[in-house]
RNA sequence: GGGCCGUUAGCUCAGUUGGUUAGAGCGCUACGUUGACAUCGUAGAGGUCACAAGUUCGAAUCUUGUACGGCCCACCA
């Protein structure tokens, strides 16, 4: 290894290797780390945290980006403290998502997986999918994620599949599954039924059809409206409210259904809205959840008029038979208007559901399915979030979750499809006999029979709430799920509340009688700046592995937790990677620059100093620049450990980010260069606080940039060999760090450095020429921050003599400064009096509203026998500072002429 | 239809229990090749905190309403 760091960041080569040495080294494992018990003899509880699995097929966009990085920020900061910590990665066989890339592969062939058949097509799938599924953990790996790979699961593997039988069959003895007959979604493109949640609402512009259904004895009509008017095909009733006074003659009667030779009747019916459309409702049990319930109250026929692919089936008159779902619509709209029977088409706007694997319309049709009775699940759910055993951040979402499980309905789990997990139900034909079983079946146990699995297959959602559990090896009791279950928290999105997060809770507590994870941190999406959430089939997507080739992971990581406040979305703009990641890998490349130099003056070091940098505190030869960095260092470590034990992640890094590049960069290695250059002594001082709080600052940021700060950390003299930044311990708080009198003094160093140089940028002095500076009426703070850092300041702002004492006579610029002294440049005939006294003329004036609202304010009653002592004590005090700056611009003003 | 969230500088956003002159990054302007860094440095411009009313000694912050944007849920066909 090379003791130096390539002149320039180049992050692609760096972070290969540096991620290679951590896993070499077993850093992602849960170590104890070495830790010894605490004062109670207490060891520090494991963090455990389940990734959301990635699909097989999946390929890494921003979505995972975001997600994993916030994981891993948490999980290294666990570990960094001391905490066995276990990132446990997966990936998931997702059902639907999966088959429909294969079908797509296997139909370039020019075929179905019909033509293949099942067992041939699943086979095509697991090749596939083996190979896929190392590409999304691979780039899982690109961003830095420090996941515990050797127990990675797979929700299709033989142990997991283990699991999901163990939880069906449960279930199932429990009598909370049952197959039925119910209205479902499904999709017809797809060919399955889909859950609830997997039917996704959407609000979109329709029509409203206003049909006449003639009464069957002739004597008259009445108007039903639709949405959907194919599906009167399917009519077996018409449906008004029982007190709707327009059709209390009607009830009872017949009704001669159009298109149809068929006679339905006409009830009435509780369900019925009479202010909407005409008060009267076309009932078609088939086809519509309401309807179903209306035609079991009413012994209505189920007619299904459409075929699995939503054409038109053989139960309609033949003329309109085979014809797609939207074209039957088309036409029988048109046979209305050919018969006088459309009475008008009305915009209507409704939320239609929507296949979220493929985004076909869902027929609601009626299907034999299994089904889970959620009710007996949902209640200890709720229960235990009201008892506070889970919490999310932000808060509110606590409200979502109860209100979804407070209306919870029965989850469809079967599937049509041919990946996933089967069914794990047996009939035997001969005695019709049916069975849930762990293991496989061949023979019927009554009759000895032969036996027939269920085709359908599980909801995939079936297998991932089983997560935290599975993962562990569950339901073997293994060592794992003793040690690891339950988890510490769960970090997604709020997409899958419901179909990742509710479920999960709900299985935990019915599985093992204990939530999952005790946080549930649900993060925002990204969209673009339209914000639009990023999507393939928008094309506004932005790739992170572009991102990180060009920028480096630490970049985008960066960039990522700083954009990422609790209950916001990340926007960030495709178009422009440049201005969405500039500030990534601005403070990547300063950090890098400023390693290059620390390092470089580091170097050669004594042997001592690494011993002695720990104790750099309070010492005799600290200077003030000294104090005041360590002060400053301690208080980040403050605030980013406060940060992200609230999960403001954005926190930590910006507490981090300014401490290196304001406070450490910009200002405390400009301080000491002449000590480390040897100028003046005291440089293994200045070396020893150096190595002090960058070595500190870079584990404050190793959580959030971990590669750049690891490779930089390994350099540091006096390390060990095979010492990783990944395993070291996170800075503790210094109560002997805490330095208000050096925070004060050298804040007037900072001060009076920037009203020097904004005198010479407004008096137009060159760059390169020295002045003189005098300070007027300087207080005992800004006294002996002059006489501490008295060079700082000549050399910062190129001062050739520097004096504190009477102003100078002549023409000079000024500035009074916040402790109320006054300071002086006497740049002769540089000065533009007028201007001067323009410019102390405003400040003046400025600074006098200040003092008077300051002065009407402490003269209300109201608010000096209000306020907390503590806060008018300080407006006392702003008053006196701006009242003293105010009479120094006046004497300033007066001494000049003005 | 119900619920939730947002509206702060040209852009993306912080601003945690109401209490300095409302901050950051990017962008913009001027100047600058000072022995880590031009992916940089120095200085600067830029905001009636969406609007209205209210509570309060005091409101970006709390309340109500309005407008606009977004999200979630929903069996008015």
């Amino acid at each position: 290894m090379s003791t130096e760091l390539s002149p320039t960041y180049s992050p692609a080569g760096l972070e290969v290797g540096i991620y290679r040495q951590w896993v070499e080294a077993g850093v992602f494992g849960p170590r104890a780390s070495g830790l010894s018990p605490d004062a109670r003899g207490l060891r520090p509880e494991a963090f455990v945290t389940m990734m959301p699995p990635p699909n097989v097929t999946a390929s890494l966009h921003m979505g995972h980006g975001l997600n994993n990085t916030l994981q891993d920020v948490l999980t290294r900061w666990a570990r960094m403290r001391g905490r066995p910590a276990l990132w446990l990665p997966g990936t998931d066989h997702a059902g639907i998502a999966t088959q429909n890339v294969v079908e797509r592969l296997v139909a370039k062939e020019g075929k179905t997986r019909f033509d293949l058949g099942r067992e041939p097509f699943i086979a095509r799938m697991h090749a596939y999918v083996d190979v896929t599924k190392e590409t999304i953990l691979g780039q899982l790996r690109s961003i830095g994620s420090s996941a515990d790979w050797s127990r990675t699961y797979y929700t299709f593997d033989e142990h997991y599949s283990k699991a999901v039988r163990e939880a069906f069959v449960r279930l199932y003895e429990k009598g909370l599954i049952y197959r039925g007959k119910r209205i479902i979604n499904w999709c017809p493109r797809c060919l399955t039924a889909l859950s609830n949640e997997e039917a996704e609402k959407e609000e979109k512009d329709g029509k409203l059809w206003h049909l006449r259904y003639p009464l069957a004895d002739g004597s008259g009509s009445l108007v039903v409206a639709t949405t959907r008017p194919e599906t009167m095909l399917g009519d077996s009733g018409v449906a008004v409210h029982p007190e709707d006074a327009r059709y209390q003659a009607l009830i009872g009667k017949m009704v001669a259904l159009p298109l149809t030779d068929r006679q339905i009747p006409i009830v009435a019916d509780e369900a019925v809205d009479p202010k909407f459309g005409s008060g009267a409702v076309k009932v078609t049990p088939a086809h519509d959840a309401t309807d179903f319930d209306i035609g079991q109250r009413h012994d209505l026929a189920q007619i299904d008029v459409m075929t699995p692919e939503a054409r038109m089936s053989e139960t309609v008159p033949e003329r309109l038979q085979g014809l797609d779902r939207y074209d039957a619509r088309k036409k029988v709209v048109a046979e209305f208007d050919a018969l006088g029977l459309l009475v008008k088409i009305e915009d209507h706007r409704h939320a239609v559901g929507h296949c979220y694997r493929c985004g076909t319309v869902v027929e609601p049709r009626l299907s034999d399915q299994w089904f889970v009775e959620m009710a007996p699940l949902a209640q200890p759910a709720l229960d235990a979030y009201r008892a506070g055993a889970v919490k999310f951040v932000p808060e509110r979402w606590g409200d979502t979750y109860t209100q979804w499980l407070e209306n919870i309905r029965d989850w469809c789990i079967s599937r049509q499809l041919w990946w996933g997990h089967r069914i794990p139900v047996w009939y035997c034909d001969a005695c019709g006999t049916k069975q849930a079983s762990r293991v496989d079946l061949s023979t019927c146990p009554s009759c000895r029979g032969p036996l027939r699995q269920d085709e359908d297959v599980l909801d995939t959602w079936f297998s991932s709430w089983l997560v935290p559990m599975a993962s562990l090896g569950w339901p073997e009791e293994t060592e794992d799920l003793a040690r690891f279950y339950p988890g510490t928290v769960l970090i997604t999105a709020p997409e899958i509340l419901f179909f990742w997060v509710a479920r999960m809770i709900m299985a935990g507590l019915e599985f093992r009688g204990t939530v999952p994870f005790s946080t549930v941190y649900l993060h925002g999406t990204v969209r673009d700046t339209q914000h639009r959430k990023m999507s393939k089939s928008l094309g506004n997507g932005i790739d992170p592995l572009d991102v990180i080739e060009k920028y480096g992971a630490d970049a985008l990581r960066y960039t990522v937790v700083s954009g990422m406040a609790v209950g916001t979305d990340l926007i960030l703009d495709p178009k422009d990677l440049e201005v969405s990641f500039a500030a990534g890998r601005n403070f990547a490349n300063k950090l890098w620059n400023a390693a290059r130099f620390v390092l470089g003056n580091l170097r050669g070091a004594p042997r001592p100093l690494a011993g002695k940098y720990r104790e750099v505190i309070r010492q005799q030869e600290l200077t003030l620049a000294d104090r005041w960095i360590i002060a400053r260092c301690d208080a980040a470590v403050r605030n980013a450990a406060d940060a992200l034990a609230k999960f403001r992640l954005n926190d930590a890094a910006s507490a981090a980010y300014h401490f290196l590049w304001s406070d450490f960069a910009d200002w405390y290695v400009e301080a000491i260069k002449p000590r480390l250059y040897g100028d003046i002594p005291g440089g293994d001082v200045a070396r020893a606080v150096t190595y002090r709080v960058f070595d500190t600052a870079l584990r404050l940021l190793h959580p959030v940039m971990p590669f750049l700060t690891e490779a930089i950390w390994q350099k540091l003299p006096a390390r060990q060999e095979g010492e990783l930044l990944a395993q070291a311990r996170w800075p503790e708080p210094d109560r002997r760090a805490v330095d208000a009198a050096a925070l004060k003094e050298f804040a007037l160093v900072q001060e009076v450095v920037t009203a020097l140089r904004q005198i010479r940028a407004e008096n137009g002095v060159e760059p390169g020429k020295q002045i003189d500076a005098t300070i007027v009426a300087a207080t005992p703070a800004m006294r002996s921050a002059l006489s501490l850092e008295e060079g700082t300041v000549r050399r910062l702002a190129k001062v050739a003599k520097l004096t504190v004492g009477a102003a100078p006579s002549g023409a000079a610029a000024s500035a009074v400064l916040t402790d109320g002294s006054t300071l002086i440049v006497p740049l002769g005939g540089m000065v533009d009096l007028a201007k001067e006294c323009a410019k102390l003329a405003a400040e003046r004036d400025r600074l006098a509203g200040m003092v008077a609202n300051q002065e009407k304010k402490l003269g209300n009653e109201q608010f000096v026998a209000r306020a907390p002592a503590p806060v008018i004590e300080g407006e006392r005090k702003k008053l006196a500072e701006w009242s003293e700056q105010v009479s120094k611009l006046d004497e300033r003003r007066k001494a000049l002429g003005c």
